[in-house]
DNA sequence: ATTAAAATTGTATTTATTACAAAGTTGTTT
DNA sequence: AAACAACTTTGTAATAAATACAATTTTAAT
């Protein structure tokens, strides 16, 4: 049942391992944008060997092969993101929670710039205030 | 001959201090989106008693009151950017420079999933290999 | 079974950022 | 101009994310 995940792994040249897989697989069912130091702490107990470097090692890896997103909005800390399909992120500067939103299409660059450039990777945020905290805080409008 | 950015401070609702204006200056005549760090380091030797901790405080604020940018791109450190005008970004993984894009227009928001929110900062980055890189590393491709 | 290569682990370190209390500055009121 | 409150800056200490690295374990190949 876990052959989706080893298939993900492999499609982006990445050997499997059960560390891998715990993290991918966590990642795919859970689609909150977790941090490094999340992600351990919920695999913690059901694999008491796990290293929190293991954890960063492979969110790296995964991101470079482009397996999942490494999500910057948040200026704490990285968070990661198995959806690799195009969306934005929004993030509430007040409570901190987080949305992916639907986009009609990617923005598209003025390519002349970046002529010969190789883009990878392309991200969208919005900053702000979601509805509940504006409700509480009206101050901020 | 410092007005305008004293200006741009009272605009934001900041009161210009020697400081405020040190470091909204020296963001306004280099579009480098430099860290904290960087823009310390500069100021420090003509403004010696200048804090860290100020640096920090200040771009904190100006970025609150929306007269500068914080810029996340760069995940281990935030970077800060005078021009507020609607720009993208780019960053070389490889070498880590970085360029404005220029952007045709801001891309709109599927509007129904945020209905009610505020949005107070839209950012959009490209990362991948810059020209250079990409002929310098051809096995990136 | 042996060995080489790759992956994981744990600890120690680095480094960006924040907390906080003390000191300094500014503007205002008498 | 002295007193005072409000605001700003400063320096040090603390926090916490991420990395370096060497040792150990696992995997794969001969």
């Amino acid at each position: 049942m876990k052959t989706h995940i080893v298939d993900r792994l492999q499609a982006h040249d990445i050997k499997p391992s059960a560390q891998r897989i715990a993290i991918l697989e966590y990642l795919m069912e859970n689609y909150t944008h977790p941090t490094a130091d999340t992600i351990f702490n919920h695999l913690y107990p059901s694999m008491p060997t796990l290293s929190k470097t293991t954890v960063y090692n492979t969110l790296k890896l995964l991101a470079q092969q482009g397996a999942i997103n490494e999500i910057t909005i948040d200026e704490k800390n990285v968070r990661y993101d198995a959806d690799i399909s195009p969306h934005a992120h929004f993030r509430c500067k007040y409570c901190g929670s987080m949305f992916d939103l639907p986009i009609k299409r990617l923005p598209s660059v003025v390519t002349e710039k970046i002529d010969g450039f190789m883009i990878t990777d392309t991200q969208l945020y919005y900053r702000g205030y979601c509805k509940k905290c504006k409700a509480i805080v009206p101050w901020l409008c």
